[in-house]
Order: structure tokens, then sequence, then C-alpha cells
DNA sequence: AAGACGAAAGTGGTTGA
DNA sequence: TCAACAACTTTCGTCTT
């Protein structure tokens, strides 16, 4: 954490304090405030859980921290401070008094906002990484002020759906619109506006990172999800990935997959987990099938079928 | 009867002038 | 800001098993 922090920016001074329990670093020089941000990507964060004590270092890389010269709140600017007289001193003290309050009310907005997302995150499921990448997500955006005019709630979805991505456990928007009960419009466009403003790096979505949780709704086996792992990987080759929503791609290999290995489900049961159409489905699989020439394999693959089940039956 | 298939019209979001 | 556009959905009729 200390790794990114070295100088001032002001003056250049590498006489820097610390104060990890104000996410502040001071310089000791000008008495600059540097970047608040910091504890937004660091690892020591007060209020995630009552775990306290089990921190785990999780989540964002450090590439992601960027100092952002601009912006934040710094009191004291342009290194006047340490030529202030005294009652200078005094006003920039009280200053730092009005950052102080600030940052209080933020709390008291993060506390709120953290037990919301604590109830969504319990809702769909996630994993604590996620929660607390969310957490940070959101507290970023508090303090970059990005949730004004927007409702607490959407910020909350947007965040974790941002952090879901990051994590590469995706859900769906609309999972989490169900979950946080806001429109999917809403949680789309705050989470895209929050990304933006924050500089966060999402990966577009990996369709086999939808492949798990699919799997195990409908009961199918391993073999079947790394069959549709190769799929997927060929249908990137063939460039049939690019544009597509992500969960359509997986439903239709997954759905190629238990068909070759004769687990097969119905496209509307793939359909349903995945939450698209069959019809995406059917587009999906008849792409899969011109272009990977896997019509002959399931070709193939139908007549073994066949020849088995005459086998048992008789 | 249920599933698979595909055509046609509708919807919401992105893009480029 | 608006129109064109692609992806996806909805709906519905037909075919297959």
């Amino acid at each position: 954490m200390r790794d990114y922090i070295k100088k001032c920016p002001e003056c250049g001074g590498s006489n820097l304090l610390f104060q990890k329990e104000k996410g502040e670093a001071i310089c000791r020089d000008c008495g600059l405030v540097i970047e608040e941000k910091m504890i937004d990507f660091g690892q020591e964060w007060r209020e995630f859980s009552d775990e306290e004590s089990k921190r785990r270092r999780t989540g964002a890389p450090m590439t992601f921290t960027k100092y952002d010269k601009g912006l934040g709140t710094d009191i004291g600017q342009k290194g006047e401070i340490y030529q202030l007289s005294a009652k200078g001193k005094n006003k920039y003290f009280r200053l730092r008094k009005w950052q102080h309050r600030i940052s209080t009310a933020i709390e008291r907005n993060l506390k709120l906002a953290l037990a919301e997302l604590k109830r969504v995150s319990s809702y769909l499921k996630l994993p604590k990484s996620v929660e607390e990448e969310a957490a940070r997500i959101y507290h970023s955006a508090v303090q970059r002020g990005l949730v004004r005019g927007r409702s607490m709630e959407s910020v909350v979805a947007g965040a974790l759906y941002a952090a879901c991505r990051r994590h590469e456990v995706p859900r769906t928007l609309d999972e989490l619109s169900e979950a946080s009960g806001m429109d999917k419009k809403e949680v789309g466009r705050t989470y895209r506006f929050i990304t933006r403003e924050l500089g966060i790096k999402i990966l577009p979505s990996n369709p086999v990172d939808y492949l798990p949780r699919f799997v195990s709704a409908l009961k199918l086996s391993a073999k079947t999800q790394s069959k549709a792992v190769d799929i997927l990987n060929d249908a990137r080759k063939a460039e049939l990935t690019s544009g597509r929503g992500p969960t359509g791609i997986a439903a239709a290999s997954l759905y190629v997959a238990a068909l070759i290995n004769n687990e097969k489900r119905t496209q509307r049961e793939v359909a349903d987990v995945a939450g698209v159409t069959e019809v995406t489905i059917r587009n999906r699989y008849k792409e899969l099938l011109n272009e990977l020439k896997l019509s002959d394999k399931i070709r193939k693959k139908l007549k073994e079928i066949e020849g088995e089940s005459q086998f048992s039956s008789s």
C-alpha cells in the first residue's frame, strides 16, 4: 500500500505521515493531505464486518489504484500551508475539522449502505470477497460524491455488479435488479456511471464464468461443464462471442455440451437458468453448429445414444 | 403432448451524424 | 438530439418425436 505513494506530489518531499484510520497521508513538509482514496483499495478498512480480525487480501490489484491529482478533498492547497501564520494555521485546522465532519457523515451513510449491501449479497449468495470489493467500490463512490442524485440502493447494486464482474463470478443485471428491488435500467446506468467515474476497468464478461452456476442449477456433470468450456473456447476463436450476450452463448454451449454427453436438457430448462429465451439459445446453437462443425459430432453422438437405448431396452 | 425450429414483429440500448 | 441498427424477446405456427 505504501509502495505507490512515496512522495508528496506538491513539494516532492518523501517525509509522509500515514494515518490509516483516516485514510490519509500527510506530508510533514508542506502539510498537504494526500490521497484520501488510498483506503479504498487498501487492505485496511474498518467497517466491513464484525469479523474485523479476519481480514483478507482480496480484490483490487494495485494496478487499479492511480493517484488522481485533481480530485479528492485536499484541504491545504498549493503548498501554502507551511507559509501561514498562526491564524492561518487555525483556519487550516478548522477546515480539517470540517473534513472530518464530512467524513463522519459519510460513515453514517456507509453503515446504511453496508446493511443493504449485505442483504443483497446474501440474497445472491455472493462470496465474501465480492461483498468486500463492492463495499470498497461503494466507499469510493461516496467519497467522490457519485451517490448524489441517485438512490443508495442503486449505487449498492451497481457496486455489487461491478464487484461480481471483477471477481469473475458474474451475476446478470436481472438478478441484481431482482435482489435489490431496483429497476434493471437504473442498476445498469449507475453501474456504468460509477465504473466510468472511478476508472474501474471491467473486462468484458467471459461466458465461461457463467457456466459453473448454470451447470449446478441444471445438475449437469463436471464433464459436461468442461466440454462446454471447450466449445466456448472454440467459439471465441471463431469470433462468435463478440457483441453477443455472454449468457446466451454460455447457455447455448452448455446445451450442446449436454447433448453431446448424453445429459440432454430441454432448451427451455437451459434458457430459464441462463435468463435468456429459447430463441436466443437456438440462434447461438445454430451458429455453433455451423461455425464449429459440431453437427457431425452431434449426429454421431445421437446415433450412439440411439444404439445404447436400443441395447438397454431390449 | 411436448419439444424443437423458425419467421415476424416488438423492445431497449448503442452509435454516429 | 434523433434516427439507424444490432441483439434479444415475444408470439405464434409448423414440424418432429
